[in-house]
DNA sequence: AAGTCGCC
DNA sequence: TCGG
C-alpha cells in the first residue's frame, strides 16, 4: 500500500497538502530506491550563478536533471560527471500519479538533501516549459519549516512544519507561488537515523 | 539571488 | 532565540 490516505489535502494559499500520505513501509521502499539513484548519479553540491553554493546538496532522476552553476539554472540531459541521469523510481511515480491530476509523465525527479543548517531560500520554480503542470514535493526524513510567500517577491508569509511522508502539490494559481525552507530539526529520525531530510520535487520539464 | 546577514 |  503507497499511501494511509487519499483524504482531500488541506489548502494553504493553493498549495494541496497531503500530510501523512506515505506509510513508514512506503518511505522505506522509497529511501531504498534513492540509494540507487545516488549511487548512479552522485549527490553534488550546486553553485548559484553569483558564485555562493546553496546548502542543499542535490542529484536528479529522470529525462532531465535540474542543475545550477556559473551558467545558470536550468536542466541537463546529464549529471555533471557527464552520464545520463537514472530513470525515475516506480515508488516516486505512483505518488504523482496518484496526485498530479494530469496523465503527463514527470521528466524530472529532483532530490535535495537537508543535512545540518541546510536551508532554501524563498524562489520560484520557474525553469520548465509550462506551468499548466504542476511541481509534486515529498518529504523524507528530519521535519522542515516550509514557507510560503506570493506569486511576487515580498508580501505576508506563512509557514507550516512538513512531516516525512507528507506530499504538497504546487499547481494552479500556486505553481509560481515563491517558497522556500527556513530550517530543518536536525537529528535521528526512524527513516534516517543518521539524521537529515530529503525533499523530492517531479517536474514536468518541457 | 534556489545566498547570507543583520535588525527588531 | 525565533520569526519575519
Amino acid at each position: 500500500m503507497p499511501h494511509a490516505t487519499t483524504a482531500k489535502p488541506l489548502l494553504l494559499r493553493g498549495f494541496e497538502i497531503y500530510k501523512s500520505f506515505l506509510t513508514p513501509s512506503a518511505q522505506e521502499a522509497m529511501l531504498s530506491d534513492l540509494r540507487d539513484v545516488v549511487r548512479a548519479a552522485p549527490l553534488f553540491s550546486p553553485m548559484t550563478p553569483y558564485g555562493k553554493p546553496m546548502s542543499v546538496r542535490m542529484t536528479s532522476s529522470g529525462t532531465y536533471g535540474w542543475v545550477s552553476d556559473r551558467r545558470g539554472y536550468r536542466y541537463a540531459p546529464q549529471h555533471p560527471d557527464g552520464t545520463a541521469w537514472p530513470a525515475i523510481p516506480e515508488t516516486i511515480m505512483e505518488v504523482w500519479r496518484a496526485v498530479s491530476q494530469t496523465d503527463r509523465s514527470p521528466d524530472c525527479c529532483l532530490m535535495n538533501f537537508y543535512a545540518e543548517g541546510a536551508r532554501m531560500g524563498l524562489h520560484q520554480d520557474r525553469d520548465e516549459a509550462d506551468f499548466a503542470y504542476p511541481v509534486v514535493s515529498i518529504s523524507l526524513g528530519n521535519e522542515a519549516l516550509f514557507r510560503i510567500g506570493n506569486p511576487e517577491r515580498g508580501g505576508k508569509t506563512e509557514s507550516l512544519w512538513l512531516h516525512s511522508g507528507d506530499v504538497v502539490v504546487m499547481g494552479g494559481a500556486a505553481r509560481l507561488t515563491y517558497h522556500g525552507v527556513d530550517r530543518i530539526k536536525f537529528g535521528a529520525s526512524p527513516l534516517m537515523p543518521k539524521g537529515g531530510r530529503i525533499n523530492l520535487t517531479l517536474r514536468v520539464v518541457d
